[in-house]
DNA sequence: CTCACAATGTGACAGAAATCACAACCGTAT
DNA sequence: ATACGGTTGTGATTTCTGTCACATTGTGAG
């Protein structure tokens, strides 16, 4: 897998550090690569796939925040890692996902030593902010159906794809809902012409 | 305003360059300091007072994300600053306020120089980002009457004071609801020996 | 083909919260 | 003292969402 295209802007000095000293990991879709609690030893760049990062709570109730998708890098391993905190957040393989992963020892001096990682950590914190942000403002501002829409919508703009295949349940899930709810919405969302219902698949029209 | 007490770990260089180049800002209770939309060119750091970070939606819904008080300074701000894009929130003087103004030409050189800076402004991220992930928590998975007293609490944890001095209505603006459902699960605390009321006063037990 | 199981559809009901309507209350400026 | 405005209390009603119960449908294994 040749990384060095996802990731342009790093300098070649940065590209053969990090081509000597991170190491590259497989998961596969379903897999948890890190739970809450969890003390983290590195920061990872995603290569290939989707990382679905997520909270959860005691009962078992999840709620997505956001996916992370090739050429990107969580922020919250770069903010624990550089402070040895641990996660308080959760991270799964949706689909067969291959990372590479740099160990904290080398942070501090990629930060200072390499301008462009500086600029890309800055990067990193800014969306997954602005993310969190967007987050808030659809469960503090907004129902059920429109936080739905936006689900969809954000999944299409992600794989590219324009059918869903997911399940009524896993969506609920990730809405932190139930079934039957998302099942309704779709239905009227059917009846406006927005979407077209298959089995584990939406249309988005 | 000795303000070097508030941010002991900053290098005696790192004070010399805030000392020379920053400047000093007053705001009264009230004050609007940042806006959505509105264009970023300085960091502040809190010196006194309290700062309301809040999101605002088109309808004037209101929608409290956190405070930033002595010694803090605004993750959005710097974030903003460094990549001189727009704020997505709003900052509101919640009394009145003392920052520092350190303009955005500075922090690059600043992020470079000096490492307690740099020490600074990852701490600043991180913290900014666990108080919006309980932020999203509390949204996602708890009822108005667990978010009343989260929000209860974290008033008096920032201002040390066990007498809230608010109206039931800010309350409900603060949490975007409305204010007969902060005044009735209010008496059922009362009830419960959590509070005690008075007129535009909370008495947390 | 048929059985089993997962996914989906649907009605009935419960609870939380928003909204409306209005009463009561407190403080203060005149 | 009174009148006014902001604050708080409370009932009635509605909407949204979650929950339970159960029917229906599609699909793949045997």
């Amino acid at each position: 897998m040749n990384w060095k295209q996802l990731f342009p802007q790093f300098e070649p000095e940065l590209i053969e550090l990090i081509e000597k000293e991170a190491v590259q990991r497989s998961f596969n879709a379903g897999d948890i690569i890190m739970r809450t609690g969890q003390y983290i030893k590195s920061t990872a760049l995603v290569l290939e796939g989707q990382i679905k990062i997520y909270r959860e709570n005691q009962d078992g109730g999840e709620f997505l925040m956001y996916y992370l998708g090739p050429g990107q890098a969580c922020a919250v391993s770069m903010i624990c890692a550089i402070q040895s905190h641990t996660s308080e957040i959760m991270a799964k393989a949706e689909e067969d996902t291959e990372v590479l992963m740099i160990p904290v020892q080398l942070m501090d001096d990629m930060m200072n030593k390499y301008k462009s990682w500086y600029q890309f950590v800055i990067q990193t914190y800014r969306s997954r902010f602005d993310e969190l942000l967007s987050v808030v403002d659809n469960i503090a501002f907004r129902n059920m159906d429109e936080r739905l829409e936006f689900y969809l919508k954000r999944y299409t703009d992600k794989t590219g794809k324009k059918n869903i295949e997911l399940s009524h349940q896993q969506i609920a899930d990730d809405l932190n809902s139930s079934r039957e709810v998302i099942s309704r919405l779709l239905k009227k969302m059917e009846q406006r012409n927005m979407v077209k219902l298959h089995r584990n698949m939406i249309e988005l029209l």
